[in-house]
DNA sequence: CCATATTGTCGGTATATACCGATAAATGGT
DNA sequence: ACCATTTATCGGTATATACCGACAATATGG
């Protein structure tokens, strides 16, 4: 037996929660070779358009050094590509053919993955999640929803 | 502005509050010298009282592997000893004085910091979030709270 | 225009986490 | 007692993540 103990921190049950729906994605992620954060930074840099490693360290509020890490995997694995930028600093993201076909494909396992935990969560549970997530984070202070 | 998207992904969303929350009590433990998530181990260390490695990854649902890496840690800093148990495979994990002393401490800033963010959660959505995060995981059909 | 600040990226270092395979020790069935 | 299985731990390898300091390039105030 010994079941596991439901510790009454906030951050212990977040991580919790956090790695056992990452487990999920990711094995629903395995046939394309990539894990749910992957996919999260694909479909950022395809919204994105082009964006520098700034712009996406905003837009996913990920460290900047985080997501050169990050991208160099994906670089590696030839879904993305890093090129120069109008500044002679910056370099700009963008997905090749390849990173884009395995976006897509992977997109409908997420579907899947995604309305089974929104069913679980029951009525209304989806958005009062986000919700409540939300709320933790003191930089959404001001405007809610 | 370039204000951070709000992904509807759960997995994403999850990893944000972890790392946003993570980091506001790890700031609170800095003077301490440890981690949230070591003083979660710290902790669940004295409460099960000298648990194996597995006993400890049962308790914590963590790989034990990760454990294994995790104490060592722990054990370098001087916080946790490491012994034979009746098994002589197993090792026994127990909090050294200067451990049990910092657990002391830390506790008293981790209650500041789960105040805080048990009041930005609003009146019932402590328990909302912790009933909405359990429900996620699969392996809690059964029994709820 | 130049000195200073700011911006964008990268490398070093560190923790948290998982999976797989090795290995050693205990257990169980015959 | 013996062999097969299961248990406990560890090491290799990999991703995700952060902070700090270096460095180059751009922007800015005087």
């Amino acid at each position: 037996m010994a079941e596991p103990f439901k510790s009454v921190c906030i951050s212990t049950r977040l991580r919790r929660a956090t790695r056992k729906a990452n487990a999920i994605y990711d094995h629903a992620m395995e046939k394309h070779g990539i894990t749910i954060a992957q996919l999260s930074l694909l479909r950022t840099i395809r919204r994105l358009e082009r964006p520098t490693l700034n712009q996406l360290a905003q837009a996913t509020e990920l460290d900047a050094s985080t997501l050169g890490r990050n991208m160099r995997v994906l670089e590696k694995a030839g879904l993305t590509r890093f090129e120069p930028g109008q500044d002679k600093r910056t370099r700009v993201l963008s997905l090749t053919e390849k990173g884009d076909a395995i976006t897509d494909r992977a997109n409908h396992d997420w579907d899947r993955v995604q309305s089974d935990l929104k069913s679980r969560l029951g009525p209304g549970g989806f958005d009062t999640l986000f919700q409540l997530l939300d709320a933790l984070d003191p930089d959404n202070e001001g405007r809610s929803t």
